[in-house]
DNA sequence: CATCCAGAACGAAACGTTTCAAGTCGGGAT
DNA sequence: ATCCCGACTTGAAACGTTTCGTTCTGGATG
């Protein structure tokens, strides 16, 4: 039984319209009024509930944002600048990690709905616009992040990974590279499938040699994995240029490589994606393709914003284009 | 305007109590009754009101997590475990991350008590404990994480920081070290603090040279630049082993030192804390403290359960014993 | 002295749920 | 033919807010 708006308002001698405007509309009260109110808050002990608050509002002013997996550090880089820009606004960011699990993802999904946030921010590798849809007919907006949205009706920003995967693959064949290997899975995650067209699209069009391997989880350890197996071959066999679907792949497969004594990126040039912390602050810095964090955090709150007020966004798809962030791990094989 | 239960009784010409059954207790209807309205609420597009659930029922299925600093990957871990457990229990898990920002912070932590979730866990690096003091008494209950609460009323689950700096200086130590450095700040975190004390205590017992390096922020990049300051100096007036309060400073110290040709583990012995992924899948891999995240999250959500339930807690205050991970970074030395 | 006025406080209504006592209905037992 | 019972269904009340038209107060105006 928390104490509610009526027990402050007994308890100050009061009605209950003079809290509530003590709480939304101070400059109505006199000064004296107003301490006592205050005072009586104080003595009961009084937290405004939003429950009630939102009822008979009709809206909060949290957004929700559904994150496909916070382990990955791309994912706390993308979240720090929602962050700060959505504090900008005034608003406040619930986050809900569903851990890979699609059921879960839904049922974060719904419990946002219910909670009556103004709108949803949702970065998922999974096909959830069907749902996103039906939530927004429902009276919940959102914006797709990191996923290019079919529906005119569902506004995204995103990356073209097509061309991030293209463009990884061209550094590698600039640096000299003659076969390269894909690194990533699985394909049901739309970002990993088109990361890898662009690779084998542009690794056909130079006329390279094209392998993949598929991978169940894009972690460091299964990066190691495949390390370990392609430091199994003999040398020949082996690819000279790895393209790693993600840096956490590449520092896994880093690792073993030169652990066997293979040397990066003399015998092989490796190249990842994300661009994250990790990747710069290895020994041996890695290559990679920026998914330019910082700007899509920004892009994205600003877009739900406006789509929250009701104006229609200027673009309701927009994409960027990667960055290639070309380190030693793929520069170096120049020297050689 | 969005639908509510009056609309999709309304549409299925039953009363509200009817639908209200369907939603919560469906064994009470017959099945043409529920078809009935399993149809209207497809129609109208309704969405559950938690508002009016909560108010009417006074909680919510949600639990808060007040995060620190969810770029650093420590955080993504504990995250992780604590969603699983939560899961099991039945239990939402929204996040929120004030980014170091004190008043933030509060501000989330207050919308939490707003939302009535049914209990907060607490991962902070300020003192709360007089707010969640507060919190507690208007009746929402909370678990400190990663912090030792100071008063018997607020539950906490920590690690023993002071014993994890005595057992980092104590490794030093025993791999042949005699002057080492803590790298780490500010001071005004508790748990750096303790980490440090926990270290000079046990460098001043074993007779070794103690100094410390003073850094305003934990990441990679500012270990970068007390790396640089100590390969700036000549070689007899660095220490041959440092402590660093977290992998992330390890993570940029190593990288620098072997840049400037400073041999790790050979000239300098290097240990983090918190293990994290990175600090294994460094090239070499970092020696660490593990802060044994994976239990803490289920321990302290299991605290977090017993607390809401109104049971009492077998133990109020748990603090576990941190691990000491040995690994290349320092053990390279004994073969040296 | 009667009016008027602005400022301040009031309190009923409405928001969307769930609960629960009360009502309806059909059919089996008497 | 009557009654009772169980299986469903009903609708009013209550949860904590905010809004807004109403009422009250005391001082200024005529």
């Amino acid at each position: 039984m928390p104490a509610g708006i009526k027990d402050v308002a007994a308890q100050a001698g009061v009605a209950v319209g003079t809290v509530s405007n003590y709480l939304n509309h101070p400059e109505l009260l006199s000064p004296t009024m107003a301490q006592r109110v205050a005072d009586a808050i104080d003595e009961v002990g009084f937290v405004p509930s939003s429950a009630g608050r939102q009822l008979r509002l009709g809206v909060s002013s949290v957004i929700g944002y559904l994150a496909s997996d916070i382990g990955n550090p791309h994912f706390g880089e993308v979240a720090a600048s929602v962050q700060n820009r959505a504090a900008q606004l005034g608003l406040s960011v619930f986050l809900a990690d569903p851990q890979h699990d699609e059921e879960r993802e839904a049922t974060y999904l719904d419990a946002f709905a219910q909670h009556h946030v103004r709108g949803l921010l949702v970065a998922s590798h999974h096909q959830v616009e069907a749902r996103l849809a039906l939530l927004r007919r429902r009276g919940t907006p959102s914006v797709l992040v990191g996923q290019h949205a079919a529906s005119p009706e569902q506004p995204s920003v995103s990356i073209d990974e097509v061309a991030g995967g293209r463009l990884a693959i061209e550094h590698l064949a600039e640096v000299g590279c003659r076969r390269v290997a894909f690194v990533g899975g699985p394909h049901s995650i739309v970002q990993v499938a088109a990361r890898r067209a662009g690779a084998e699209t542009a690794a056909r069009e130079r006329g390279i040699a094209f392998e993949a391997f598929d991978v169940a989880e894009r972690s460091v350890s299964a990066g190691r994995g495949i390390g370990e197996a392609i430091a199994s071959r003999p040398p020949h066999e082996r690819p000279d240029g790895v393209f790693a679907v993600n840096d956490l792949l590449a520092l896994g497969m880093l690792r073993t490589l030169t652990a066997e004594g293979i040397r990066v990126p003399g015998d092989i040039a490796l190249i990842g994606y994300d661009d994250n912390e990790f990747a710069e602050a290895s020994l041996i810095p890695i290559s990679s393709v920026s998914r330019r964090h910082r700007e899509v955090g920004e892009i994205v709150v600003d877009a739900l914003f406006e789509t929250i007020q009701g104006r229609p966004l200027a673009a309701v798809h927009q994409q960027l284009m990667p960055v290639l962030v070309p380190r030693e791990s793929t520069l170096g094989r120049r020297r050689a």
